[in-house]
DNA sequence: CCGGCCTCTGTGACATTGTCACTGACGGGG
DNA sequence: CCCCGTCAGTGACAATGTCACAGAGGCCGG
């Protein structure tokens, strides 16, 4: 099956003079296939693989010796996994596990490919450190957001980010603090906070969003 | 003047065959110098060269509004500053800012060298990307820190990996604070709690390490 | 030497967040 | 219907952050 690649990474084929050989590369690329929560990779493997998602995202987080965790960032339609780049070429084990939340279609290109490709190809060459520029960036906010943030704000920015359709969610608390980083009852009370204030309306595993403004100020800090 | 490159930057010539390329691109980049204390890069900033760091040390943080600061990473001999990499192929503007602590004496490769660079040179690419993985990694691991780790941890683990000679460290209670993340009077309790059990001795601008072993158990998390 | 003045440090009261040890509430399967 | 695993709620307390101050130390001009 022949893709549209240009609709996927347009990034990838906005390059300009090579773009054949991107294509070419992703046309050889083998496509892999993975259910929802799959650990793609385990903190402190090494991969074999660049991996291109097309469908699907990955959830990457990290788990401390209490067991408390982190999302550190997702990965959605377009995006690659720099940590698997990085865990190629840099001799440190990295500390971080990759889930995948959804169903996932990805294509994995071997190092020695890849390789190839950051050498030959401009287009390429520019995509691997954009997503790597912008992997960093987003780690950076994340520090911010930790050292500094208030958790009733990032609360509720995550709730008003990943709210569906009705603006109802289905989460736990203890998924919401594993996104957070923070414990299980902390984000209890937090909800308790919100609902009092009217804003949400709790049911067991579900939350519904009643007042979608508000939040959306909270979450930038009033 | 000529420069040892192989003694500067192992990683560079150990990739093997083509590193005459490596030390072409090194002898013709322009070097430049720095006082302590100037700004690297601003946030925000877009930067036009890759900066490799030859002598002295940088330290990268960011600053929220409310004006409380962090330090991200430091950068010694040898490293290179990713941020001005990805800020050179990224389009997000990144939210940090590098000040030199010590004198500097960097490299500046411009962009299009740089790019070149990157494509022709197997030994040259391994760096950079070994490098963007190194500081991701080092990321993950502040974010675990600041998100799980106990302040004294924290503490006690900058001032024996900062100690000098006599186990003295010459620093104000406020850039502490700026290094771990936290606010100043949080980091005088802290003081004032290791010197009731005896493991510091301070003083005005200095603390003095007493105990540097009990400290680095207190580091390792008792 | 003295008196301002700036920086650095100390302190108490309080708000927010994290930890611990529970209890109860819900819902599916036997 | 009951058992049992998952999910949520709660109170007491510890750790950390915030605010509004008060001293303390040192430098510098007079």
């Amino acid at each position: 099956m022949k893709r549209d690649w240009h609709a996927i990474f347009p990034q990838l084929a906005a390059g300009g003079s090579t773009t054949g050989g991107v294509e070419a590369l992703l046309d050889n690329a083998s496509e892999i296939t993975l259910p929802a929560k799959t650990t793609v990779f385990h903190q402190g493997d090494r991969c074999g693989n660049y991996l291109l998602l097309i469908e699907g995202n990955v959830k990457v987080m990290t788990r401390a010796e209490n067991g408390r965790e982190i999302v550190l960032y997702r990965l959605g339609p377009g995006d690659s996994c720099v940590l698997t780049t990085a865990c190629l070429f840099s001799n440190s084990r990295y500390p971080a596990e990759g889930v995948t939340e959804s169903g996932v279609t990805a294509l994995a290109i071997p190092a020695r490919e890849f390789n190839d490709a950051v050498q030959s190809l401009d287009a390429f060459r520019q995509f691997v450190f954009a997503t790597f520029g912008d992997h960093l960036g987003s780690l950076i906010t994340l520090v911010e957001a930790i050292a500094f943030g208030r958790l009733d704000s990032r609360l509720a920015a995550h709730l008003v980010r990943h709210a569906g359709p009705g603006d109802e969610l289905r989460i736990t608390h203890q998924e919401l603090a594993t996104e957070l980083g923070t414990a299980r009852e902390v984000i209890s009370r937090q909800l308790k906070d919100l609902e009092g204030q009217g804003l949400v309306s709790l049911s067991r595993g579900g939350i519904r969003l009643l007042d979608r403004d508000v939040l959306t100020r909270l979450a930038d800090g009033h």
